[in-house]
DNA sequence: CTCATAGACGTTATGTTATAACATTTTATG
DNA sequence: CATAAAATGTTATAACATAACGTCTATGAG
């Protein structure tokens, strides 16, 4: 098994370029089903190809890529139809959508609640999802502060992982 | 003179809805001509258009409404013009874009620099600024922790403002 | 002054992302 | 099987954004 894998979904924040990938989409549809399965949803087919076409890297992918993807694969698709895949799933905190790019990843760790953040490299376009509570909580209460009660968050950053820094000259 | 304002371009974090809304555009207006100044860049008639019109209200603005006002206002305009100016200004942080809204809205700061985060209102849509240095601080830091170096950060949370929320029924 | 330059703006066309609206099919269930 | 709800198909269009290239204008060097 390669590098610096853990067993939990979470890994994914350390997780280096060359981390066993297949584990990754194995997890995320084995979460997608228990998901489904706790929330009485259906794992359609489709929708099943929607998150393993989103699953095939860590690079956020686009809504109009996944339709591509879904077309060389033979089957018929129009846009409607990812969009409602994305929502459907997006609904069910399976995939998160990262407003800076107009792209989806798959949540690395679906089955707790959470409030996470994003950081996207500039370099190799891999996004990474992290979990700092006092982020979350300091955002909720700082805006408490002024009356606001956050119902969503949406906190994205961009930059370079360690390996695009040791890359770059 | 309205309610709450204190005299600080930033007291829109907590200005109320019927505040003394000519002072934040006259405010935005002057600190536009003095940042400009300061950098060497022109506030051309067009830009300083597009400014006012994204400072007509506390509400994120798209790109399409500032060229139909444009447009009302006589003069001839079409997309790339609109969002030309609209990135000078955001360049020169007079402006920001609402990576969740496609839309904009006037800085509330531009002289400072600043990380900011936005608080967006899903009963009035009003969007307010608001600087929680640990928010911006937390968030470098614990991308660092894992090698991850932030070059701009984006903060947006949606949910109801305290007029909203008491209107709520 | 006039010429060269760079920045701003005009103009046309097109690319990209997302949804409205309504028809049809599939699935679960009595 | 009948039925209702969910999912999907289908067409069309809305909404957001930029590429590419041409023209104008302010400004400074000579």
């Amino acid at each position: 098994m390669s590098s610096a894998d853990s067993n939990t979904p979470a890994s994914n924040a350390n997780r280096d370029h060359d981390h066993d990938h297949g584990k990754c989409v194995a997890e995320a549809l084995a979460s997608a089903e228990r998901v489904c399965e706790a929330q009485g949803a259906r794992l359609t087919p489709q929708r099943r190809q929607v998150l393993e076409l989103i699953w095939r890297s860590h690079v956020p992918v686009g809504a109009y890529e996944i339709l591509d993807a879904m077309r060389d694969g033979g089957r018929r698709a129009d846009p409607p139809t990812v969009y409602r895949a994305l929502e459907f799933l997006a609904g069910l905190g399976l995939i998160h959508r990262i407003s800076t790019r107009n792209a989806f990843i798959g949540c690395s760790h679906p089955m707790s609640e959470h409030r996470a953040q994003v950081l996207l490299c500039d370099g190799c376009g891999q996004a990474t999802e992290i979990e700092i509570g006092t982020i979350a909580q300091g955002l909720t209460d700082g805006a408490a502060d002024l009356g606001f009660a956050i119902a969503d968050q949406t906190v994205e950053a961009s930059g370079l992982c360690r390996s695009c820094q040791s890359t770059a000259h």
